[in-house]
DNA sequence: CTCGATGCAAAGGCTTTGCAGAAAC
DNA sequence: GTTTCTGCAAAGCCTTTGCATCGAG
């Protein structure tokens, strides 16, 4: 190591607080400016793809095209509200047992899922 | 109805004659151009957009950043694959319960979802 | 004439890279 | 000095829109 990565760190400390939530770069970066932190939008790219790569976080592609940052750690997939596009944690709905099957059945190798709900999130559902 | 629409035939033909595969327009628009409907990708973009909002035709977003197309019916999950990144066809995995489940108890409607497995396919697997 | 489909060009939105400067060791 | 992080600017990539034109009714 050669630098303090402060981008990094931020990040890392700002997912922690919530730690189930999904970000954007772009929420990133706002929240951490925010809270004082002016990092330049590329160095919040940068840190989150790194911090990424070594597995500190998750990337997350819903249909909207944009992705998404959390911490990596305990999995659970995500509902997609239709109305306010907030992505919320939900538990995993699918068992161990059934990628064993699956992987036996088609001759294929499973790492890891994204299982993207779509629907409309609790607020939403009730207006 | 005013013109007759040519791109939008020319996709459901194609996509009909591989129906689990997902196509990104990328892919569409060569594989029309291949049979000689050198339709622009423009046109490709808003006949497949339009098939879509119709329901002929589902949207998939993988991690990749890149849209895929393919042939509204039978839900079927799908595979990404580390190694070549073919986005296959897989069987679904989860069950109309454990949405059933899941709406209750987090108080969410799902009006449907994505699953999105990563791994190696069968060819990739055995190198 | 009217309405939707098409083509070409250009704009958009978000992601990614190049390069120079700054900071820790 | 070396290495890594940071910032600014610019490029890239795919998606989307504007505008003029074409074709069937």
């Amino acid at each position: 190591m050669a630098r303090k990565a402060i981008v990094s760190e931020a990040i890392m400390a700002l997912l922690e607080e919530r730690r189930q939530h999904a970000w954007t770069l772009e929420g990133i970066h706002a929240a951490l400016t925010a809270r004082g932190i002016a990092a330049n939008f590329t160095s919040v790219f940068r840190a989150a793809e790194k911090l990424a790569a070594d597995k500190h976080l998750h990337k997350v592609a819903v249909d909207d095209g944009r992705i998404r940052f959390e911490l990596a750690g305990a999995h659970h997939d995500h509902l997609h509200c239709d109305s306010c596009g907030e992505l919320v944690p939900v538990p995993c709905l699918v068992g161990n047992a059934a990628f064993a099957t699956l992987e036996r059945e088609m001759g294929i190798a499973i790492a890891r899922h994204s299982l993207v709900l779509r629907g409309l999130c609790r607020d939403c559902r009730r207006p």
